[in-house]
DNA sequence: CTTCGTTATATACTTCTATACATAAAGGCA
DNA sequence: TGCCTTTATGTATAGAAGTATATAACGAAG
């Protein structure tokens, strides 16, 4: 029993983008005429002309612009417009597909899985939500620790509820996303102290914006990783951070909540 | 421009439940036959008939049971079973629509929100989901002030990056989700003292689990609203809690995540 | 044992979609 | 000027999907 959807974008109640155009377009993009593009999906001239008149019509600004006649007895590109909306088309088409994997992965309706965690399809607010793999996995009695690895190699301990651990059906080895709020991020300047917080990321300050009480400071800690910490501006100038410099960034645990 | 799609449960590698299909269904549930139900929907006999000949074959137990002559001619009815996958379908689509719907209002693709705050369909692990409405809202330099009204009336704020509010695209009135995780809950006796948190949620134990150094407690604040709280052992004996007592649940602001 | 409304099944018809095919117009190039 | 390849457009055709219609079998009730 698995699940699947077309994903389609209406125009003025009239389907706009479907699967079968995006394909169109791309072959369009690449053979640079309609005639050779049909040929290639495969579907007739007159479907693949009329579809894309279609768009056409439907778009505030054509998608692709058509020359008939001249040297290669003219052809049809994409306009940059028309790439735009297939990078769109294909991001919102990959959100799409996830949402329906996580979807068919949960089987069982009625189990606590969908009641206690709650919408799928939800976007929260936390600014940190940094890729990662399980490495492993401890189970207690009520929590579990879960020892995180970046891209960067880097490793990252969540403890969570063993509860959790199990709606979200967690393993080793599984991709999931460390969430945890900007104010929970602490800084360090590298070298001074020890700190019994087991999460310490070193990375370098790429801006630093900076508000009456509180600052926000960004910080690259490699692999295109990148934590938003929000600091007290005291704090902030009291370890003379400046954008360059290198600092480490902390993250309780207990902090640190996971996503899949 | 408005996104759509129909969500098709398949079995087999072939189509089994579609939202026709689960039309037909309700209406043989409100009818009891075929016949009348192909009417109602409407339908031809033989589309309906096939449709329901189909959906029987590809499940494991029959959906529906069919009885030819009788009383009124005979007639068809929904087995338990068939109920169940209803109800199944109900929840996928409510979760399908939802996500569209949000996917929908993410109209700009290239804007932040959709970077900076990732995956829309994502179960996140935090116990604490608590859907509820925005009743004021004030912008900072860096962090913004989000107060909550729960479906009990109770209040709750929340403080997030300003940015954060922009990418959810929050406004008064709007629904919520208010998300702290469990370990952030700390529980107190009424009546007691006096806190500077701002969030104190009276409620009663429902539930208490107990393990070697943490306990779980949950509390029920109203209105089928639960809160999770783990908290030290230590603590549960020295606060003398048991299943039924009053607490007052507490929060910090700055623990309690928005999610959409 | 006839009546009745239904399931079960076959066949002809209709409607819609996509394809195949034909043809005109365009315009740079040899 | 003819040539070439493509856009642009119309028409006939094939195939699929659904509809309409007809009919047999069923079994309780009068």
């Amino acid at each position: 029993m698995e699940l699947s959807s077309k994903l389609t974008v209406n125009m003025l109640g009239e389907p706009f983008l479907l699967e079968k155009r995006i394909e169109l377009l791309y072959a369009i993009e690449k053979h640079g005429s309609i005639s050779k593009a049909a040929k290639a999906v495969p579907m007739s001239y007159k479907s693949a002309w009329e579809a894309v008149d279609a768009m056409n019509n439907l778009s505030e600004e054509p998608i692709v612009q058509r020359e008939t006649g001249g040297k290669n007895g003219g052809g049809t590109t994409i306009t940059p417009y028309g790439m735009k909306l297939l990078e769109t088309y294909r991001v919102l088409k990959e959100e799409h597909d996830y949402f329906l994997k996580r979807l068919s992965q949960i089987k069982d309706i009625e189990s606590r899985a969908f009641k206690t965690i709650g919408r799928l399809a939800m976007q929260i607010s936390a600014r940190n939500q940094i890729q990662s793999r399980v490495e492993s996995l401890t189970l207690g009695a009520i929590n579990a620790n879960v020892c995180l690895k970046l891209k960067s190699g880097k490793k990252l301990v969540s403890v969570v509820t063993k509860e959790a651990v199990e709606n979200l059906g967690l393993e080793k080895g599984e991709s999931v996303t460390a969430i945890f709020k900007s104010n929970t991020v602490m800084l360090a300047l590298p070298g001074k102290m020890e700190l019994s917080a087991r999460n310490t990321l070193k990375g370098s300050i790429v801006r630093i914006a900076t508000g009456e009480v509180n600052a926000e400071v960004i910080v690259d800690i490699g692999y295109h990783d990148v934590l938003v910490a929000v600091i007290t501006v005291d704090a902030l100038k009291a370890l003379e951070l400046k954008e360059g410099s290198s600092v480490i960034a902390i993250v309780k645990s207990s902090d640190v909540m996971l996503g899949r």
